[in-house]
DNA sequence: GACAAAATCAAACAAGTGTTTTAAACTAAC
DNA sequence: GTTAGTTTAAAACACTTGTTTGATTTTGTC
């Protein structure tokens, strides 16, 4: 019986078949969904035979999260890598506008390059909705990591903000940064004319200091 | 030929086959996905026969569409008319933190509605990103009218704000908005434990106070 | 009750799904 | 050249999908 091929992880550029049906697979998935994509539309993509899928990942579902695996732990590592460059830079008190500028960046930047950007965008607004990881992967991984490391860049930099403003104050930032990754790759077909001018470099500037306006109010009011 | 029973609006409460049936997908849409839902699953849940959904609605997709038609018109109008009551009962030029304070209620009131609501707003969270009504229905009809309401009551509301800043403006509270509406609908998997702290309540006041201050450091920045 | 329209039903339809099977082609070691 | 292992290929499998059919029951009207 042969069955066993997959645990030659993706690490290594080998198999042309193996990387075909990945890059085949990101684009569709987030294009169509994981439903709504047939595994026939897949090989046909990556021009090989349907058993394929099954023999180098012994399933759809495999696919989908060897496919996730390739990109999630970059993302997470992008952005708390930008945190932690940003609060030793700057001695562990960071300006408030640098810290959310460059967390904004970190969290944008590998969604907007104009190469897979898009398509991670899709992949990872569908996955919220539709869960087709192993329970508890999306959450634990992707978005757990990223929230817990800003929270605390956050209370670092901004101590008159009161500690239970910071999960609310945080839940803001990543709001609109969302909305912003959402809008972007949704743009076919929702609103073409008017959503046109939201910039991506301008939203930025604009989500910074939105925000640090917000922030300052509380700490503030703090203050006081 | 028997094919033209559909041509009933359903504004009346006559057949109650057809009012199962609305129901039935409405719950399974929004929990499933439009591809997730076969329409046996639907007749099972309304119970009646497969050939039922083709009969009244003349397949799956009108049903969804019809399933729209329902409520997406409701949920607009509450927005706008609660916007403007607001102006009105201000004279045309409301409190900032009042304006912004009724807009949040009514944008997430009738999504919160512990009956229904949290099926529309999963049903609304899909439809964003797998479009399945026809083309533009979403935008035209949902989003647009409630978005320049909202830039126009501000506008007023508050004048030093510069106009090129309002669409910004609005981004920024709808998506916040909306990520209430997708934690509250998502809240199972993702993250229980941590989000389980955001009550929708205290969220509103967060939000409201979050937004003021944002606003009010671009009318004062405007102002000088 | 008789009649016609509307509503319901079980069954079948054609098309598409993920997966498995079985055989053929290729590759490299001896 | 033979052999063993890996990779590709086409076909079949069992199942689900949305829709249609044709018959049967229910409903309302005279």
């Amino acid at each position: 019986m042969v069955n066993s091929p997959d645990n030659r992880s993706s690490g290594s550029g080998d198999g042309t078949v193996r990387e075909r049906l990945l890059a085949a697979a990101e684009e569709l998935f987030s294009e169509q969904g994981f439903n709504g994509t047939s595994i026939r539309d897949i090989a046909a993509a990556a021009k090989c035979n349907i058993a394929s899928v099954n023999y180098y990942f012994g399933g759809k579902e495999n696919l989908y999260v060897e496919l996730w695996r390739r990109h999630h732990a970059q993302i997470v590592g992008v952005r708390i890598e930008s945190i932690n460059e940003v609060m030793s830079r700057s001695g562990g008190k960071p300006g408030l506008e640098m810290l959310l500028k460059s967390f904004a960046e970190a969290f944008l930047g590998p969604l907007m390059d104009s190469n897979k950007g898009p398509r991670l965008m899709k992949l990872m607004a569908r996955e919220m909705i539709d869960r087709n990881l192993p329970k508890d992967m999306f959450g634990k991984e992707v978005i757990r990591p990223t929230m817990t490391a800003m929270q605390e860049a956050l209370s670092k930099a901004c101590p008159a903000l009161e500690q239970s403003k910071i999960p609310l104050v945080v839940f803001s930032l990543v709001s609109q940064l969302l909305h912003t990754i959402l809008i972007k790759a949704m743009h076919q077909g929702i609103d073409d004319q008017e959503l046109a001018q939201f910039d991506p470099a301008m939203v930025i500037d604009h989500v910074v200091a939105f925000t640090a306006a917000g922030i300052r109010a509380y700490a503030k009011e703090e203050g006081k």
